[in-house]
DNA sequence: AGATAGTAAGACATCGTTGTCAAAGATTCG
DNA sequence: CGAATCTTTGACAACGATGTCTTACTATCT
């Protein structure tokens, strides 16, 4: 009983192999009869297409390639940062192709290589995915852009700040970081630090002018001696919160640019005998499970990562399906703001 | 220049077919001069194979599918527990796969789903992928592991204790737990409580049983008192602290199931005002992003999760390329301890 | 009733590779 | 030197699905 195939099927039901091929495709020109009759025959025989013969047929591919960065990975696997953004988009991408009867296939791609375009192609010709996740930093080259439009092949690009090609789909970071401030600003903090994010993210910009609305909205100076370069690595939030902790005039809260950052200046706070939140109030954006379980835990803004991966693949299926166009639409999701015991009134 | 099959490279070349295909799988009968020739014509057009119509040609599929418990995998990312064992396997395998040419397809599949068998076999069908990457629990569920025999399709068990079926790729948990134990007693401790992992993990066991042959080998009694069940969770772990942590006999040592076990014990610990390492030594599995930047940083056993998956598909490939068989091995891989500082000698 | 239009089902070519087998050319051997 | 063997290359079928086109039948209209 090995290797059913459609001629398989047919046999069994009676029925041209294209009319089976019809009932897998839920194609409208089957009369129920013969309908019910096919699906028995392949719930008898445990019939699944095969998606290489699907693909080579000419159809679909019922795959769906995400590019993430090689670097972010490795950071992320290799040495347990704990950044687990990649984890929750491919959890959110990976339960949406099940619905879908999608798969979906993870693939490093290095910016830095000067390999970068000639991978890009090779990925997408061998496998022809019906379409294509790009995360940050990613989805914001212009080699990758570009290698995508030649291949036409639809792209969603996830958490990216800067308009251009194919659809879009990310939280208002810009929204969430003022959302932020304004949470410590209403505790009654009026010197409130910020250690920035990588500048490889368009989004760290986003979320340091988010931080300047706020504080332009409450009628708050902006102190640029309280904006400290950080790099999104615990030793850069390390750096930053030793040049922002010991000062005589520290700020009463401090805004990190992710949570790697925040646990970093938790460490140089401990260490400085400096509490959260009693002498600190301390927010971050990202809520990965280190935050959650640390103590204090950390007020964060959550990022809907996984849902924002879900509606990508929607997004992507949903052209497979139609005629392989995608809109090139900006798709929005709602953020959340976790309150947790970092962040009180300033003594 | 879209879709260049063999067919543009043969023609460039002016070969035959099959020869390009003979180069791109570097087959021994081709003479230098015409290698050359068809690789100079394969980089001039970018041609990559079509996975799909190799894998129809009747080779393989360079595809490798690794399974995943659905319900861990919610856990891990869904609820961000951060138990990163699954991304660290991802992690390894796709590494690997990427130097083979290989593409790794990670699916979910249900262990108490009345639908796993036809689940598997769904997968492997319409994928056939050339290998499979079992995690636990799935590695020791009769109804995966048969389905897989079934199908006759090589697949290697991660981390399973349990002898059976395919290969299998683990580090020794028993000795793992023995040599943790150890080092406990030998920091002076006695009396060295241990919150067990989940019963549905077999690993789970081989700690335990690698605890007591610790403390009967330096002829300490086990007081069974001091064995308190966990299931692998924040929850689970809270109750058995709850139940170890307020005695007036309480242990000076606690050996945690995992780390989430153990960041439920510091933080039952913290509330009941017991210090770490000062009143009570922490000790854990696996070595999670969370334990290493937790305060204080936890005493952990290091598992060579991505090397481990490495190795897997190592194997699987190497089954492909000869003719599918694969040995079924036992290959153990060396664990390593990580002392830092949660674990001191009593007071 | 006959012509027309519409619908359901099937025949067949096709996708891009690899496996099989045959042919051509090179080498060895008696 | 001719036959036998080995090596290199190519022709062609096959894999398992879908797209296109055709055919057979049904319903509709005049």
């Amino acid at each position: 009983m090995r290797n059913v195939t459609i001629v398989h099927v047919a046999e069994k039901a009676r029925v041209s192999v294209k009319t089976v091929s019809r009932v897998v495709n839920n194609e409208p020109t089957v009369t129920p009869e013969l309908r019910e009759r096919v699906q028995a025959a392949i719930d008898q025989l445990g019939y699944a297409p095969n998606i290489a013969a699907r693909r080579l047929g000419g159809g679909r591919s019922f795959l769906i390639v995400a590019f993430n960065d090689r670097k972010l990975t490795l950071e992320n696997w290799a040495s347990d940062r704990g950044n687990n953004w990649i984890d929750r988009m491919q959890y959110g991408a990976m339960l949406r192709c099940d619905v879908h009867g999608y798969h979906l296939l993870c693939e490093l791609i290095d910016l830095e290589s000067g390999q970068l375009a000639r991978r890009v192609q090779h990925v997408l010709s061998t496998l022809r995915p019906d379409g294509v996740i790009l995360t940050p930093p990613n989805c914001e080259d212009p080699t990758v852009l570009e290698a995508l439009k030649r291949a036409q092949i639809p792209f969603v690009r996830m958490g990216s700040a800067q308009a251009g090609p194919g659809a879009r789909v990310r939280m208002d970071d810009q929204a969430a970081a003022r959302r932020l401030t304004e949470h410590l600003v209403e505790l009654g903090h009026r010197r409130v630090g910020f250690v920035t994010g990588s500048a490889r993210f368009l989004a760290s910009r986003a979320r340091e002018d988010g931080y300047r609305a706020a504080l332009a909205a409450a009628g708050l100076p902006v102190d640029e001696t309280l904006l400290v370069p950080g790099d999104f690595t615990f030793e850069g939030g390390v750096a930053a919160a030793e040049a922002l902790l010991p000062r005589p005039d520290r700020p009463t809260a401090i805004l990190a640019g992710n949570d790697e950052t925040a646990l970093a200046v938790m460490h140089v706070a401990r260490r400085l005998d400096i509490a959260i939140p009693g002498d600190l109030s301390l927010a971050t954006f990202d809520d990965t499970p280190s935050v959650r379980l640390s103590l204090p835990p950390l007020t964060t803004v959550r990022q809907p990562v996984a849902e924002m991966a879900a509606q990508a693949v929607d997004l992507l299926v949903a052209a497979a399906a139609k005629d392989g166009k995608l809109s090139r639409a900006d798709n929005l999701l709602p953020f959340e703001l976790a309150l947790r015991a970092s962040t009180a009134p300033p003594r």
